[in-house]
DNA sequence: ATGAGTGCAAATGCTTTGCATCCTG
DNA sequence: CAGGATGCAAAGCATTTGCACTCAT
């Protein structure tokens, strides 16, 4: 956590319009993640939290990031098979950059692609598209 | 599973290639793999393969994908966050569509890219660039 | 008989849930 | 005081592991 940033405002903005209350641990969730670029784990803001709020539950850092990603404050990443979900603050459309070795999770912003990743090795690329499959687009809805 | 197909012989031969013995197990899984485009989980293999073989063992089922995996024959995906891991036996180098309503996971060429998934509404676009970090190449090693 | 492979069950690890309690409005 | 939120512990899953047994070399 660095000094309160735009970032901190806007995710408390946008707990006030997705009606949610800004408790003291919502509060310490979202200044814990907001400005982080490291991607962490659940575990790791747990780890963190824990020792400036020592009632901070490991339940409530799960159920404050899941109601984070709904009100559109961060996303999920599950980038690796073996690696558990890891949380990434930086809602823009941008792509990732998995360390094979010692699984870093570089952001990779769109307008640079390939030139930002210059320092990085790249060994493979993945892409996924997603959407809206032909069956489901005819049966409609939502 | 269909007739024998080139696919199988050649995940027979990745197999010997990589010391493993053809265990009927392994043959099983490697015939409701092989040719199966659906991305399927270990736990629908496993269904799948009970029938046929009773004495079919879930832990068989995930270690014989562990080991088809690293003799090259097959990847594992994991693709949205709630899911659990899907195994594709196309291992050359291609994208994937993933529906949001439905979860099926198509299988995106990388000679067609957009073209190919005409019939599907991309929504969002995710990229994950694999291979080594600056610190982790300066380190060298394997 | 040696060692890889199997099958079962138990263990592990991440994540979610139930529920009593606590605030806040 | 009503409903949302928290904290704890327990439950759920997917996945992995330990171990005794089997089978092919």
């Amino acid at each position: 956590m660095r000094r309160p940033s735009a970032r901190v405002n806007a995710a408390l903005a946008a707990l006030d319009r997705a009606e949610l209350r800004k408790t003291p641990q919502r509060i310490a969730v979202v200044h814990a993640l907001v400005d982080d670029t490291s991607h962490p784990t659940a575990q790791q803001i747990f780890d963190r939290l824990r020792r400036q709020m020592p009632t901070m539950s490991f339940a409530t850092v799960y159920n404050t990031l899941a109601a984070l990603e709904r009100a559109g404050v961060c996303r999920s990443l599950r980038l690796s098979h073996d690696d558990s979900a890891r949380f990434d603050p930086m809602v823009e459309p941008h792509d990732h950059a998995v360390c094979d070795r010692c699984g870093r999770v570089l952001d990779v912003p769109r307008a640079r692609e390939r030139a930002e990743i210059q320092e990085f090795r790249v060994r493979a690329v993945e892409r996924v598209y997603r959407g809206e499959c032909q069956q489901c687009q005819s049966i409609g809805g939502s």
